[in-house]
DNA sequence: AAATTAATTAATCAAATGATTAAATTCATG
DNA sequence: CATGAATTTAATCATTTGATTAATTAATTT
């Protein structure tokens, strides 16, 4: 039979559930993850998850699918917004980012991870449908910026450079706070320093590159 | 027929194995590798590996901690080489990364991931043991650099930055190649460019944080 | 309250999986 | 080539694991 989602008021089964498969899901990876994980994590019994999920892997896919969702919008957001200049939406993708990943910091080894799993399956999921990067109001500052600065580096670069320094840190957070022995507020008072410095960087490194 | 018995390295089972389990757990993990993939991908049967290894675990335990001590010992040798100066050290840091993740564009995903599922077992078991951070060439160099140009940002910073700049578009490909639609050649080509491009970035980069 | 439906559990199944065993094959060496 | 050791295989075991079933309890409806 076919259980039937009912209209929650304060977190039903169902979502406590799922808050449990999130956190060990994002934790552990899926291939690592057992459905008793879920279950024992979730204090119900393990006959629940498949009650109201079907499956383990529809229990993942509609976790993984929130997670992008969620990320795309509020980015897209962000870059689609043509009151912002373009340097204040580095420096705001930056900060959102940064605040996400503190609270979050096992998000992006996670997606990393699933993405690389299995690319078609995720990344057409989700599919920011529809949508021309270049017609993104960051795509159009862009080019006029990069016309008035005689900018000969590919955008491309920038746009690994802006992701790679907000989000790497917390992919190797392990490594970093090993060999550097930091606690981990120390690591976030860290994180939050890079809030300004990145997109300071960012400009330098654009800079760098005009002619 | 006629040629005899050459003293040619003919891979034994043995490293057969090795290699085929090296390949499958970078590209698919600890946890999602199955013993029997590993059989599969070596086209041995499946009890040779427990002949050759004990255990999946044990198999693993080889391969991850060669893998790591061939990357720490290579880039030891570039970071506390007193003949090359700063600048020259980032560069052919930087270049022995990227080409290293050319041919190996897995493994820091791969790392990442097993250190995040157990940080003390892998980090301590390769320790670069006795080996003083602040004793390194580079470390020195960086002082005296730092105290010339008045730097005051936190080296934790630029040293986080260094490898972000160059891992991260690896770890990140799939989704990079995805939305880009770059093929593998043009993403290499791309990471090539990053070779001389990431070093004068750095530069920038600590030039913006100078008083 | 009786009847019906939804939620939850204990028990269990079937397939997958890591590991072992015993037999078969290959290989070296006297 | 005979013999014993090393290598390789097929078969099998014992757990683990995703999923199901049937029975039990709680909630809702009539």
């Amino acid at each position: 039979m076919k259980p039937k989602p009912v209209i929650e008021i304060n977190p039903s089964t169902e979502d406590k559930i799922k808050d449990a498969a999130r956190r060990v899901f994002t934790r552990k990876g899926y291939a690592a993850t057992r459905t008793r994980d879920i279950a024992e994590e979730s204090g119900f019994n393990l006959a629940l998850i498949n009650y109201y999920f079907r499956s383990k892997e529809k229990l993942f896919d509609i976790i993984m699918v929130e997670h992008l969702q969620l990320f795309i919008h509020s980015v897209m957001g962000i870059v689609n917004e043509p009151g912002t200049t373009l340097e204040e939406k580095i420096g705001l993708l930056i900060s959102h980012y940064i605040d996400m990943l503190v609270k979050n910091p096992n998000i992006p080894l996670f997606v990393l991870n699933e993405v690389n799993a299995d690319p078609k399956k995720l990344i057409e999921k989700i599919g920011v449908r529809g949508m021309d990067h270049n017609e993104l109001a960051i795509a159009k500052q862009w080019k006029a910026f990069a016309a008035a600065k005689k900018i000969k580096v590919n955008p491309i670069h920038i746009l690994m450079n802006v992701v790679a320094l907000a989000i790497f840190p917390f992919v190797g957070s392990p490594i970093i706070r090993n060999r550097t022995g930091l606690s981990i507020d120390q690591f976030n008072a860290l994180m939050e320093e890079r809030k300004k410095l990145i997109p300071v960087w960012i400009m330098a490194m654009i800079d760098s590159s005009t002619t």
